[in-house]
DNA sequence: CTGTCAAGACGTACAGTGTACGGAACCTGA
DNA sequence: TCAGGTTCCGTACACTGTACGTCTTGACAG
């Protein structure tokens, strides 16, 4: 509020909560969502746990604002005047960029309801995007689900590095992998991070293909 | 091992892998994944909790055995006589069924790497499975993960209820939600639980006939 | 200049977690 | 009877979220 800090106070910076969620948002990505912890977010900010439940009530409150923080750089959605088909698949790629650049936080994103009112209307315009392109409520409704499952399949596929939650169980060592499961083996190359845009948009743009194709009138 | 307990044994029946992961997974379906401990499950099975550490290295290493028992119910897949497409719809309906026969389980399936040797095998006859209705090795490798894509999404959607995970933040009250998100709330209805399955075979159908559609020699 | 007061930061404490370590109780084979 | 190995348990440690009460501090009223 003040624009100067007044001289006789600490010289640490105030708490606020873009500081927290700011200092939040770096802890996860650099400690992964397993190793975030209130009394770890306090050390990297210079005060004590209890401080930051000044601003939030709970831990839960705050990685919902990180989601919102998250779901902001989202919205607008891509504008009318790119049509359909273009801003569907705009927004989708959109979604996934905001996942690359937050591969910590994304399990918890995908994973939770999202209530907060930012986090509604992005949903609702979402919405009513889709809708644009459909012949009813119906359709529209139904597609928007299959590509938010679509979506957030992807997402944790390319973020589940960092999930880095209970301990993993000692691997297959690659020599037996090669013996026992060939299919696993020669399907490793198209696995690579390099290759996973590719296969975004080519499963992305099927099941919108597919979709249109379909006659709508058979809900079987 | 020994088919009748002696006698002068305690009347608990003795701890086995067998009956710690039947108990865990009765535990984690009424309690939710964040709501299982091991301190719990020992109390469900009338032990203390470190004797439960002689049959499993880390917890981690338990859950892992958990998913090895919902991914053996997937295993053998669909017989070969029923044609590519069937024998794909059916293995991706078993899965689905899988996903609600476990709500409580399928997040931490869905989120972490399959490293165990059933989990493999289960991959690799997918991908041969997969692969037999494909033109070349790197159709079969992404359309075998867009498809996965829609699995992990939808079922984590459809049993994101059982997520008891953090505090759940103030929801927005139902009339707001109806004024200020129309979309969200003319979509509702078939987002309702009687609705997804259609939703989920109309998304796999669309994936399965766009994917066809497609010229697959364009990589882009 | 001084007293009041609320907001912000903190100290302590409690219940619960995974699990390392060492010891006790038991079953089995000699 | 005794040795040895398999199970099981008691205790302890580091860590978690967070309830509750206290202290500091800066702004403002008189």
């Amino acid at each position: 509020m003040s624009e100067f800090p007044s001289d006789g106070v600490s010289d640490r910076a105030p708490l606020s909560p873009e500081r927290i969620e700011l200092a939040a948002l770096a802890l996860i990505e650099r400690e992964g969502l397993g190793g975030f912890s209130i009394r770890k977010l306090a050390a990297a900010l210079g005060c004590k746990a209890m401080s930051i439940y000044h601003y939030y009530p709970s831990k839960g409150h705050l990685l919902d604002a990180l989601v919102d923080q998250a779901l902001a750089d989202l919205l607008p959605l891509p504008p009318a005047e790119l049509g359909w088909r273009t801003r569907l698949r705009q927004a989708a790629l959109d979604w996934r960029r905001m996942a690359l650049r937050r591969p910590g936080l994304f399990l918890f994103l995908a994973t939770h309801r999202m209530n907060t009112p930012l986090a509604l209307r992005w949903l609702d315009d979402l919405l009513a995007l889709v809708r644009g392109g459909c012949a009813s409520e119906e359709e529209a409704a139904r597609l928007f689900r299959a590509i938010g499952y679509f979506l957030a399949g992807a997402g944790l596929d390319e973020t589940a590095g960092y999930a880095r939650g209970p301990s993993t169980v000692t691997p297959v060592p690659p020599e037996a992998l090669a013996r026992d499961y060939p299919n696993v083996t020669a399907a490793a190359r198209w696995f690579a991070p390099d290759e996973r845009e590719a296969t975004f948009l080519r499963g992305l743009d099927a099941l919108l293909d597919g979709w249109a194709a379909q006659r709508p009138d058979a809900t079987q």
